[in-house]
DNA sequence: TGTACATCAGTGAACGCGCGTTCACTGATGTAC
DNA sequence: TGTACATCAGTGAACGCGCGTTCACTGATGTAC
């Protein structure tokens, strides 16, 4: 078959090949991303691919780039829809939009914070700079209490070194950030994430999910928030 | 190659396949699992091992059985080393179980509680019985904790209905629970599970994960069990 | 004690599938003189 | 305006690999009479 011609081609083939690729991971899961499979779908032949990707590993970062800033987008936006001085508005509406974010695109999320797909090793000088954003997000809204003199510290642990290495990664990317909230940050991610994850693996129901998450960012709030004037 | 002479032979080939099969599973992760490849450590052919397990899925089913049989057997051995009056030492006990056996295992407990693997859907009816066991490990603490009159049962979210189901499965393995005990287990559990997950996927290094996890055991208990006479 | 037979635990060839990647190539489109 | 050339976006064949599973078979071991 001969190639199309010009006005017959798709126009973003870059974009669409990552599209199929996203259409592929929603339906098999990660492992099962295949550049024959996505050839298939676009009919086009595999090796044409190798014109916008030079490996299937590239394609796969480029997939882990998009997914962090689709990510990060979401987060902010549940984060700006509550007034700044609202830290448990705002804390709750992260809260939510992660969650919403999670379920409407569970293999993204799995991509990002499950376990690494076999055999490719993620390239993190290409996804920090992106992969940070969405932390930044959580790391406003602590840092925001502690600069109002609402932020409960006591008993946090202290930075160990690695926290710290974070951190100069953070200030090299224009996001100061003091100890204390990236810590209280990546507690309250975590409470987020362990309900997430259980939901997506089959463990929890998606009622549970919700009324447990609900449950458990009143209690970030209690925890961590000093309420009142 | 002629077939080995029976006092050449493996004694326990199903044991040894299984073994190989975690050897697999920790090298290249629950996806890279394969027929062929156990049969060549094993110095066999490949369809020998369909004596052993009618197929790869059953071989997988019964990894499975068998992670959770070892996870249950590790919460067990941590709760037990602590009196049964003992509600706060229990939680940091098998708390301490729990996370080091994740580390001690990493691929077993991203079988079990990761994303599923491509095309293999675990069978229910099989595996229930066993994963029950290490849930009824932590249920059996906060229930010794309603039992004495020390659980803050104040706000947990009501059950809904698929944890009522889970709870009639309970009741039929023989282990009656309340359902506000399962609620704050779950909860437990999904704030233990959120931080060995992220430490397992890369996000947190063993050291803060370990220091926060001290973290959230406390504030479970200051959470959950009422202190003091 | 010997013999016929069943069973057990394998072999080796084959089927049909999928994969990433390389290679030489082609023909339409764009560009410089 | 025409022509030579470069580039772009593909094709199709092939390489070499891996996989689960089936099939007919074999020869040692165990068992019943």
């Amino acid at each position: 078959m001969p190639r199309p011609k010009r006005d017959q081609q798709v126009p973003d083939m870059a974009g669409a090949i990552k599209e199929t690729a996203w259409h592929q991971i929603a339906e098999d899961g990660a492992p099962g991303l295949s550049l024959r499979g996505i050839a298939r779908k676009l009919d086009i032949t595999a090796p044409a691919i190798y014109n916008y990707y030079p490996s299937r590993d590239d394609l796969v970062t480029a997939l882990v780039i998009d997914a962090y800033a689709s990510f990060a987008e979401a987060l902010i936006a549940g984060h700006d829809s509550v007034p700044e001085s609202d830290f448990e508005g705002r804390i709750r509406a992260a809260g939510g939009a992660y969650y919403q974010w999670a379920v409407d695109y569970p293999q993204r999320y799995q991509l990002l914070f499950g376990p690494a797909l076999p055999g490719y090793k993620i390239p993190l000088d290409e996804v920090l700079p992106t992969s940070t954003r969405s932390m930044a997000v959580l790391i406003s809204i602590v840092a925001a209490a502690k600069k109002a003199g609402k932020l409960q510290e006591h008993g946090i642990p202290e930075p160990d070194e690695s926290t710290l290495e974070y951190i100069g990664a953070l200030n090299a990317l224009g996001i100061p950030t003091q100890p204390v909230s990236l810590t209280i940050a990546v507690l309250i991610w975590s409470r987020v994430h362990g309900l997430v994850s259980l939901e997506l693996s089959g463990n929890l129901s998606s009622a549970e999910c919700k009324a447990l998450l609900d449950y458990e960012l009143r209690s970030i709030i209690n925890q961590f928030i000093y309420r009142g004037e």
